[in-house]
DNA sequence: AACGAGGCCAACCGCCAGGGC
DNA sequence: TGCCCTGGCGGTTGGCCTCGT
C-alpha cells in the first residue's frame, strides 16, 4: 500500500499529474467512514460518472481510487474469502486460455475481481506452476525439469541394456515386485514423451481430456532442443521398451465402465488404452470422477462462444496430469508425497494435492 | 523477545479504447 | 477528422503481516 502522502511518480511539470496527486486529495488506504460514503452514494446514484463522484459524495479521493474501491472491495457482489479449490482450477484453465486477461477471467468467476485474480495468479498460482515445472506463461513444461536431471535420466537410460538383453526373462522374475512398481513409473513417464499421433486419438476420449500432456508432446516434438539430447532419446527408448517388456506383469485396464465413460474404443485409439497396474487402477478411477469437477467451467460460462469453440483446449486439467504420476508406494507416501507439494508458508493458501508427475516420478524410491 | 526476510494484497500508475462533440 | 473525457485494464508498488532464526 501506498503512503498517502507518497508518490512514486513524481509531480513534475513535464508529465501529467496524476489524478490522485492532485493537493487535496486522499491516498492511500480507505477509512471505514469512507466506505461508508461511497457505498452508500453508489447504491443510491448508481456507477458511472466516477470523476464527478468524489465531489458529489464529499469524499477527499479522485474518482479513479473511488470506483477502484467499489469494483474491488465495495460491491456487494465481491465475495471475500479465501479461492476454493475449484476456483483456483478455473483460474488456471481460464489463465491458460485467456493469459493475463484478468478482467475476462475474473468476469467468469462469480464474485471475484480482478485485482483479487491478478494477485492470487502473483502470490500463488504462478509459483506453483513454476514448482512443478510448467511455465507460467505458456502452461507448458519447462525442459529445464529434465535438463536438471540428467544424471537421474541416464541411469534409466542404463537400463535399456538391460531391457534389450536376453537376461531379461531371468532378471524380470527376480525382480518382478520392484518391477511392477518401477514399470508404473515408467509408464507414466512415457505418457508425455510418446508420438502426438498416437497421444491425440480422437476429440472426445481420455487423451483429449488430458491435452496437456498431448500439448507438452507437441512442444517436445517440434520445438524442443532436448529432443536432440542421445541422452534423452535413450531414456525415452527405455521408457518404451522397458514398459513393453514390463506390461506381462501389470494386467490391462479391464473396467468396461471406464473404457465407455471415456468412448476408448479400438476404433478411435491408434494406441489401446494405457495398461494400468492394478495398483494404480484406484487412483485412475479417483481422476476420472475428479474429471467432473472441471466441467463448471463449461456451466458457467455457458454462453461464451470463444470459449466453446476451444473448449478442446481447456479441458486441460492440472489435475489429470496425475493420470501420469506413479501410483501411490504407500498410504503413508501419498500422504507425504501430496501434503508437501505446495511448499510451505503461504499464508492462506489453498490446498491443492497437484503434482507433477515429474515431480512425483524422481521422489519415488524406485528410480533412484 | 527481537529482528530480518519474504509473502501478501490493497491501492496506485500509465496506458488505451470508445464515445461524444 | 481530431480532440477530450471517461472508464477500464494490466503492471507495479510498498506497507503490513507472518514466519523463521
Amino acid at each position: 500500500m501506498r503512503h498517502p502522502l507518497s508518490s512514486s511518480s513524481s509531480t513534475s511539470p513535464s508529465k501529467p499529474t496524476p489524478c490522485c496527486s492532485k493537493v487535496g486529495i486522499k491516498r492511500g488506504p480507505w477509512t471505514p467512514e469512507e466506505d461508508e460514503i461511497l457505498a452508500s452514494y453508489v447504491k443510491k446514484e448508481g456507477e458511472g460518472r466516477w470523476r464527478t463522484l468524489p465531489k458529489r459524495a464529499g469524499l477527499m479521493r479522485c474518482g479513479k481510487s473511488c470506483r477502484l474501491r467499489w469494483m474491488n472491495y465495495l460491491r456487494p457482489s465481491v465475495k471475500r474469502g479465501q479461492i476454493a479449490p475449484d476456483e483456483e482450477d478455473l483460474i488456471l484453465r481460464l489463465h491458460r486460455l485467456l493469459g493475463n486477461r484478468w478482467s475476462l477471467i475474473a468476469g467468469r468467476i462469480p464474485g471475484r475481481t480482478d485485482n483479487e485474480i491478478k494477485n492470487y495468479w502473483n502470490a500463488h498460482l504462478k509459483k506453483k506452476l513454476i514448482r512443478m515445472g510448467f511455465d507460467p506463461v505458456t502452461h507448458r513444461r519447462r525442459t529445464d525439469v529434465f535438463s536438471s536431471s540428467l544424471s537421474q535420466l541416464m541411469a534409466l537410460a542404463n537400463l535399456s541394456r538391460l531391457i534389450g538383453s536376453r537376461a531379461l526373462d531371468e532378471s524380470a522374475l527376480r525382480l518382478q515386485p520392484d518391477a511392477l512398481q518401477f514399470a508404473s513409473s515408467l509408464h507414466y513417464l512415457q505418457g508425455p514423451l510418446q508420438s502426438p499421433a498416437s497421444a491425440t486419438a480422437s476429440n472426445n476420449n481420455l487423451f483429449s481430456q488430458t491435452s496437456c500432456i498431448t500439448e507438452t508432446t507437441h512442444d517436445y516434438n517440434t520445438d524442443d532442443p532436448i529432443k536432440e539430447d542421445p541422452d534423452f532419446n535413450s531414456l525415452l527408448s527405455t521408457t518404451k521398451l522397458f514398459s513393453e517388456g514390463i506390461a506381462s506383469f501389470s494386467q490391462p485396464l479391464q473396467d468396461n465402465n471406464f473404457a465407455s465413460h471415456h468412448h476408448l474404443t479400438s476404433n478411435n485409439l491408434t494406441n489401446p488404452p494405457p495398461l494400468v497396474p492394478f495398483s494404480f487402477q484406484t487412483s485412475l478411477h479417483s481422476q476420472v470422477e475428479r474429471t467432473t469437477t472441471s466441467q463448471c467451467l463449461s456451466v458457467v460460462d455457458g454462453v461464451d462462444h470463444h470459449l466453446e469453440s476451444t473448449e478442446s483446449a481447456l479441458w486441460c486439467d492440472y489435475n489429470d496430469l496425475d493420470l501420469f504420476l506413479p501410483p501411490p508406494l504407500t498410504e503413508a507416501s501419498v500422504v507425504t508425497d501430496h501434503c508437501d507439494v505446495n511448499g510451505g508458508a503461504s499464508r492462506g493458501s489453498p490446498s491443492s494435492a497437484t503434482s507433477s508427475w515429474s515431480e512425483i516420478f524422481f521422489r519415488d524410491p524406485a528410480v533412484h
